[in-house]
DNA sequence: GGCGCCAATGCAATACTATAACATCTCAAA
DNA sequence: TTTGAGATGTTATAGTATTGCATTGGCGCC
């Protein structure tokens, strides 16, 4: 998870139960300083978001929810999203109709990605140059933000060299 | 339709038949460069996307385009999008699942947006700066940038009164 | 402990957005 | 005029999201 080394994307073979683990613990963390409650349904789909750092949709969390127990509604997972969203626990990708687990929980920032069309991963970026550019821009036009989506797609650096080798 | 005078933001008692005029006009210049067919359904799809500058809903078009003659099925509307998309005539918003024209078409651009929470009125910006940024953040990546979307909403000049007078 | 309250969940139905698959039409070039 | 490819018509269905109401479950208060 340290970006300053191995940038935005995770490293094919990283350790990914770091990443779950530690999510898992902010949200924890955040839920209870906040008193909002990380309930059972709430923390699995928090998991299942986290399975990967490829964006998944809702009716796929949907899917991985409903095995074991009883099936489950789509509203279940909506309202879990919504919560979970509402917190800056996850984040979802609009031009993909799916979610995926913040990596800066917390934090107060918007949500910028880098997307990569091979592997689906989306990884989330902060970068201050860029909210600033957007800022001035915004400011310069009289307009006050209030949120922004950023969604870039393209190839990631583990993706690029099957499309131009070396 | 002067960016420099006015700003992203049309001028809420601007000659919008102007808008509307240039933007056909554009339209079937590009297409004739083109050899793409600029036929009857597509151009009435691009005028209703052009009524106004607030993004338009697929059925809402599908509705606006339906009682004259007899009523038309999605798919109409959806090939008419994906074909005035595919030569940079009108953008798709994607947070609102709406569709506005561009204001910059036959250009070589990305589509970045200011939207208004308050009216809807989605403006189209072209800011070099902002693409610099994420361009420099996305190479500082090893990720090769295809194409971007920045959808950033907030309030506009004209509806900030409303909620912070002076 | 019992009570009352509010947040969370269950549940059924439905709205909204988008695409697939195949038939038919149209128009321009040969 | 033929013909062929692109454009449109048509039906059905897939995929995404929300509404409304009933029920449950935890938590503080008496």
């Amino acid at each position: 998870m340290d970006e300053s080394i191995q940038g935005p994307f995770a490293d094919p073979d990283h350790d990914h139960t770091h990443c779950v683990t530690g999510a898992i613990a902010s949200a924890e963390t955040i839920c209870r300083m906040r008193g909002a409650r990380l309930t059972g349904q709430r923390r699995r789909v928090l998991e299942i978001v986290w399975k990967s750092h490829v964006p998944v949709g809702a009716y796929e969390i949907l899917a991985a929810l409903s095995p074991d127990e009883r099936p489950v509604a789509p509203p279940t997972v909506y309202r879990a999203l919504e919560f979970l969203r509402a917190h800056g626990l996850v984040h979802k990708i609009e031009s993909l109709k799916a979610y995926v687990g913040c990596r800066h929980p917390g934090r107060d920032h918007v949500g910028q990605f880098l997307i990569c069309e091979e592997c689906g991963d989306a990884a989330e970026i902060q970068d201050s140059s860029i909210e600033r550019a957007i800022e001035d821009r915004a400011a310069a036009a009289g307009f006050r933000v209030s949120e922004t989506t950023l969604e870039v797609r393209g190839l990631c650096p583990a993706c690029l060299p099957d499309y131009a080798p070396q």
